[in-house]
DNA sequence: CTTATGTAGTTGACAAAAGCAACTAAGTTC
DNA sequence: GAACTTAGTTGCTTTTGTCAACTACATAAG
């Protein structure tokens, strides 16, 4: 591997990073963080459901994350129920109006995504598609 | 545009996020955090030299910006010289302690690159390559 | 020239985000 | 059941980022 093809990757990182606008404050316009926005995310839509498993998976703080949790909890968007068969831990899950608040997050991706897209016809959005699947099949994971 | 399509494009966006580990704390290893790092490669690099330019291309306030640029000249990396034209501004240009630490950041960020790379063919890397040069070229920037 | 207005960067005060370590309570091992 | 581990909480601190006021210089208009 060549230090032209390093510089493309390189480069593609810093592209890519600007255009997905990453470090916005708040997540599309909601109240919610970045990283509130990801919690509900990983909690409906990839079933994990105890503080610990998002310990694991967003790599964050147990005590920053027992705070988060707790205030989604007061804005009345999560709910937490002891475990019956591990009563250290807590089972999590969306409330009503915590699923909403996801689907308008989840709403306003959408738009975000389709507006990158805007300009191209179906057939270069297909081809963009496939090169993004290209490159998570083929991209190899660091080792943690 | 269909929701099938959106949703590869977002899991790009997540697996992408969690390979390139946009959100390590220090940057490869080094005491340098990220903004510190990109600081760095902006004014040598790619010429941007004032404060002010820093603030528009990084979008970050003046004030921090003002902050962690005075900590850079403390640590003995960055030079901050009168401008002649402007007295208002001055004319930001790395030490030779700050190329140093440079050199060392571009050196991890090559290696981490080509270790997410290892298990590809040399057939394989130009493909992946050739698809985020595709991706670049056709996804469309969010106006401001 | 001089007044008004704009701009580059600094500073102080503050708020939000994140990290660290000590702690409680429950589970596990032997 | 004593020693150890684990899930989550809490207090304390540091880091990061925001906002507004301020200084010094620049520029345009009368």
């Amino acid at each position: 591997m060549n230090s032209q093809d390093i510089h493309h990757i390189r480069e593609f990182d810093r592209f890519y990073t600007r255009i997905f606008r990453l470090t916005d404050k708040y997540h599309l316009q909601t109240t919610l963080t970045l990283l509130e926005a990801r919690l509900l995310l990983e909690i409906a839509e990839n079933g994990y459901n105890t503080a610990n498993q998002l310990v694991q998976v967003l790599r964050v703080d147990k005590g920053y994350l027992s705070r988060i949790l707790k205030r989604l909890e007061e804005r009345g968007l999560l709910a937490q129920t002891p475990a019956e068969l591990d009563k250290r831990s807590k089972i999590l899950s969306l409330t009503d109006a915590g699923n909403e608040q996801l689907a308008i997050i989840n709403q306003r991706s959408d738009d975000q995504v389709r507006s990158l897209f805007t300009n191209l016809t179906s057939s270069e959005t297909k081809q963009v598609i496939s090169a993004m699947q290209f490159i998570e099949e083929h991209v190899t994971k660091i080792k943690e």
